[in-house]
DNA sequence: TATTTACTGGACAATGTGCGCAGCGACCGG
DNA sequence: CCGGTCGCTGCGCACATTGTCCAGTAAATA
């Protein structure tokens, strides 16, 4: 596990430049372009490159109000809640987190007063015994992953 | 602004197969490839589709650990927090939220124990008053867009 | 009605892909 | 020291796809 610097490089040039093939990338990187499907096969069945999926903008679909919710679940009721918030097409992301029946999700409104219904949707079940919102207001670093990659790749391996 | 259903049927193509080209999306959505090429085109230029790089898995890096921190910053240094930490590439995403002076980061780190080395470079920083850290255990619902996409497009529009 | 827009179906040259192959240097166990 | 394995190079070929045109048509709009 781990990446070396080829591959850091790769992951780096795909990310900034994700419509260039295999043949183009072999020649930005300075080597054969069976080397680059080589590290490109692995990198994927390695896990580290999930997929080329559309990175999608919710605000440009009509979501521009991003929130983060902590929600205090009842004890043995969490696999329902999970159940739960994966109907939530505003839902985005879940995670549970340390401190005993504590989750965290991030959802998406088409406004402030619609981030209302969404929690009400959200909370309305059960198993949720508390929750506490912050709207997001800005987003100086947005999903980023590239910093990383680079770390990952200067410390060898 | 807003996608239709062809368009939504696009991105959940793109989704799941994101290898295919235009042409056998053509086929696969049965409309003229030329369709499909506007439609990307748009979406692209909407701002919809922000692009296809390779989602890369932290944990497939070396870096299994994920954590939420709520950050409390002094006024008037917010622009220095973001600074400082863009400058951290453990530091993969970053808000601020409603709250006077709030904020709220995602962190990934090689282990529980490195998990401390971030934070302390996280909040050692003059502008941060306060950190609440929240350690991720699982990830019910990976970060996801599908079925919003699906609810933007059946809102027609 | 005249015009614009979006989609179709087809064509073309240029490019990229999947695939395989031989050669080469580095590394490793025997 | 030898033989095997591994990763990379450089090459070629057949095939598929892309980018880019075009003309015709149906639906929406002025």
């Amino acid at each position: 596990m781990g990446i070396d610097q080829l591959d850091g490089r790769l992951l780096v040039l795909l990310a900034e430049e994700p419509r260039i093939g295999v043949l183009e990338a072999s020649r930005r990187l300075g080597v054969a372009r069976g080397t680059v499907q080589a590290r490109l096969d692995r990198l994927q069945s390695n896990g580290v490159i999930r997929g080329f999926g559309p990175q999608v903008d919710p605000a440009a679909l009509g979501y521009p109000v991003t929130a983060f919710a902590t929600l205090q679940i009842r004890q043995g009721q969490g696999t329902d809640v999970r159940v739960h918030l994966a109907t939530v097409p505003e839902v985005l992301e879940l995670h549970t987190t340390t401190g005993s029946g504590d989750m965290l999700c991030r959802l998406v409104a088409r406004s402030n007063a619609d981030l209302q219904r969404v929690i009400d949707r959200v909370v309305g079940f059960d198993g949720i015994v508390r929750a506490a919102t912050a709207i997001v207001m800005e987003n100086p670093v947005p999903l980023r992953i590239i910093p990383l990659v680079e770390q990952a790749a200067e410390d060898r391996e």
